[in-house]
DNA sequence: AATGAATGAGCGTTCATTCAT
DNA sequence: AATGAATGAACGCTCATTCAT
């Protein structure tokens, strides 16, 4: 499997780095192969083409969230308490990695639509912890019985991802881990019994 | 004034159906002429490049947007009211273009990120009207004094925006109208007083 | 006759200007039009295509310096004296319109081949002159009887030609007129008796 | 070292062939390349840009004559042979490659400003040499101790040049060569003691 | 496994010229 | 005679991918 190989990781690694430098559109194949310190062609033996390479940065990445998130899903707290482990991770993990902030929030958007669809096949992994979250919820009598989680996953996922976004876009400023609470608060009183 | 000749419109129209059925890296300029019926040069006669192009489709589209809501906020209702107005006015303006929902939500933000600080100088002025009805609202003792603006025009507007692309991305297969209420409901829940 | 409306002066005046200040390769017909206060298609009423308002340039301007030395060539003094007039003249006209100097020096030499060799045909007229004034000079004995008179002709134009263009080069910061005596100086040594 | 690897010389003589067979405006990079037996990108692999091939042109060919003429200099001949053989080098390496001749004496010339003043730089070194040589002969007594060395240079630089290009533009039909005696001559009488 | 030189398809933009008014 | 809006052909350069070593 090329994906355990050190190499694989070496040049991931890269691509976060180099776009988040250098923006979308002037990460070249050869500039992500000169941070990895390996050779142009040594990309393609373990990535399919440069498309590939952009979906393993989400894929590996979005992993962490997920792994996290289920680790959350596990504990032994109420819904509430879980939601709000979800945002304050969510935030974290971004805060604590701006490069990868960068790629996440305002590169990887600028890719065409087939690698988009591409990416939200991995999102919806983590949009899936998030229904069972939900889900919890309005069977322990926490949430609205008659909550439509469709809608609800896309507003607590559209409020973290707007709020992430214009952190970043203010040149992530401002402290974003203090906003934790009062996001979870505006969340849990749209969808709370 | 150059915008109020009829090829200025025109090509601005041209352009949103190409982008839709061809993606934003697919939709050359002479493609867009070929569209509008006019030669590749005339293009120039109204814009100064291609970028000019694409900020212009948003910002004229992004206009009608921008008048319905100003129209709203001086109706002679309640702030749960106007909001609910507005998310059905955005609703419904991309319900009835489906070309133009295409653009808006998933390939103008393909643009690179100067195109997108550019398009977001646009939208900052829809952005502001949402935070006039929030701030009307929460004078007029509707919405939560406690409420931090900002964060709460990011879950008004991310919801919203997040509802619009899913629906876009599911190939606008069911009908977006319908979550007005709903969306609206939520909203209002983590907002109210 | 086209030629001799004040438009056709007009044009050719603002295309010397325009030249001079812009560069031949910026000298749009456009810029032309504008300097000379007519619109772009009033040009083509008056000249057939672009080459031919620059081949117009060329022969207006070019004919000053043949009028001069057809008064040179009449007047009652040596051969010597001849050609330090015709040497001075030459200096004095580019020296007193620096856009035509920095046109016929640098700019106008970067047409294509084939308008170069039009302009070669009109500079011809000129060097029929000059062929003129040294026959003169070998059959009163004041020059060389075996000189070449192809050879000569080439050297005392190459050595005008290549002094003006340094001096045009070096934006014109000294003195041209005042090298005459010793340009004449080193070109009759050259051819003299 | 990319100017020692032998497709930068390949490049370098399909660009002096491609310009003089079609001319300056008609000699596109894909024709160089085709006549190079390369690829277009492969160009790019050994020039900055179009520019770069052309100042690039100029220099390796330039080279030569800058080569043989510091040969002549450490010749122990006095200056009169010195400039004659200079003449003569001039002549005749430019006889011997008609492509070459007809690329520097009127393709080059059509670049823009910006060029020719990058190629002016080039040449500059050449007129460094001869003017090494006339500084040599007024030392030596040979030369009028009087003499304008600038004006000497551009006497002599003019007339070379115009002879050539004379001959250049009447298809070089007669034997250059043959003229390096009368040339020497006419330059010598006009500056020796 | 690793290299890196070579490939070649693809596109935004300019501007001389035309022609309906 | 004069206008100026409209035309459309033409080209330098980038970069993902390959493949001989």
């Amino acid at each position: 499997m090329k994906r355990d190989k050190p190499k694989y990781k070496q040049i991931v690694d890269a691509a976060v780095i180099v776009i988040a430098e250098n923006g979308y559109h002037q990460a070249q194949v050869s500039k992500i192969a000169k941070e990895a310190g390996v050779a142009d062609g040594t990309i393609y033996l373990y990535f399919k083409n440069k498309e590939d390479i952009l979906i393993s940065v989400f894929r590996e990445k979005m992993a962490i969230f997920v792994e996290n998130v289920e680790v959350i899903l596990k504990k032994n707290v109420n819904t509430s308490e879980k939601l709000f482990e979800m945002i304050d991770n969510h935030f974290r993990v971004l805060h604590e990695d701006r490069h990868l902030a960068i790629v996440t929030q305002l590169e990887l958007r600028q890719s065409n639509k087939e690698l988009r669809m591409r990416i939200n096949d991995v999102l919806k992994e983590y949009l899936v912890l998030l229904d069972a979250i939900l889900k919890e919820g309005i069977k322990n009598g926490e949430l609205d019985e008659q909550l439509d989680i469709r809608l609800a996953r896309q507003m607590v996922f559209g409020t973290i991802d707007e709020t992430i976004t214009s952190w970043v876009m203010n040149d992530q400023k401002y402290d974003l881990m203090k906003l934790s609470p009062e996001v979870h608060r505006l969340i849990m009183n749209g969808m709370k019994a």
